[in-house]
DNA sequence: CGGAATCCGCGCGGATACTG
DNA sequence: CAGTATCCGCGCGGATTCCG
């Protein structure tokens, strides 16, 4: 029977939907730099190639796993460079690729809203739950 | 004692550089705007006011329940208005409020540059993937 | 119609230990 | 130095059920 049910045929258009969502550019991008560690390491190398030990130091807060896991991806999507050094130690340099540094200017775009209305948002927050 | 081991000193740094973290505006934006239903229901917004159940059905991969969520929080931070008319059956309607509009062009910013370059992105994913 | 409340799976990410 | 491997808690979000 071609028969179905009204929730299988929700399911079926969540699904469909779903998979419009994620092949939106814009859906991606946001998925790309809304990650916590991703916008840290980008600024990192705004300035500047740095070594992993530079990047886990001046990123206090994140853990290797992250750090790695993070690089990795920013690699693998063009963003970053990775270039090993077969010394010993090992050295491993990292920096923005051209792509990488196209978006810096929208970073900065995010970064001027924040800093001109994120306290208006505060505000409205405080107001919300002052008033009950 | 006031000596601390090598991992609780690790561990506050930690602590003290979330805070800050937390603290940076633009973090704070990032996470408003990186939640998935946030864009789309401003996106949504965006050409004018729309009810509870428009919206359901425009966002069509949403729970009802993250719909919910999602507008509370917005309307919590204002950046959406809503507004209820006490009839049989209730009518509810969300609209962006003018704080909620300046975000617009921000996020056209983020449309434009995903349009312009996440083919080289995917392009980037693609060639590493297939050199391995 | 527009929610609120509850249950629950699963994946993100932190902590720890080990390696070339 | 620059990772890899593993374990595991916890919170996000989907599904379901009930309410004014």
């Amino acid at each position: 029977m071609a028969t179905r049910t009204a929730s299988e045929r929700r399911a079926e258009a969540a699904r469909r939907y779903d998979a419009y969502i994620a092949s939106c550019p814009t859906r991606q991008l946001l998925d790309r730099i809304s990650d916590k560690w991703v916008t840290l390491v980008l600024s990192a190398l705004a300035d500047g190639p740095k070594r992993y030990s530079d990047l886990s130091r001046r990123i206090a807060g994140v853990s290797q796993k992250m750090l790695t896991q993070t690089l990795r991806s920013l690699e693998r999507d063009g963003l970053v460079s990775r270039a090993v050094t077969p010394s010993v130690p090992v050295r491993v340099d990292y920096a923005l690729t051209p792509l990488g540094s196209t978006l810096m200017p929208l970073l900065a775009h995010i970064k001027q809203w924040a800093e001109q209305h994120m306290d208006e948002v505060a505000a409205a927050r405080a107001g919300h739950d002052g008033a009950g």
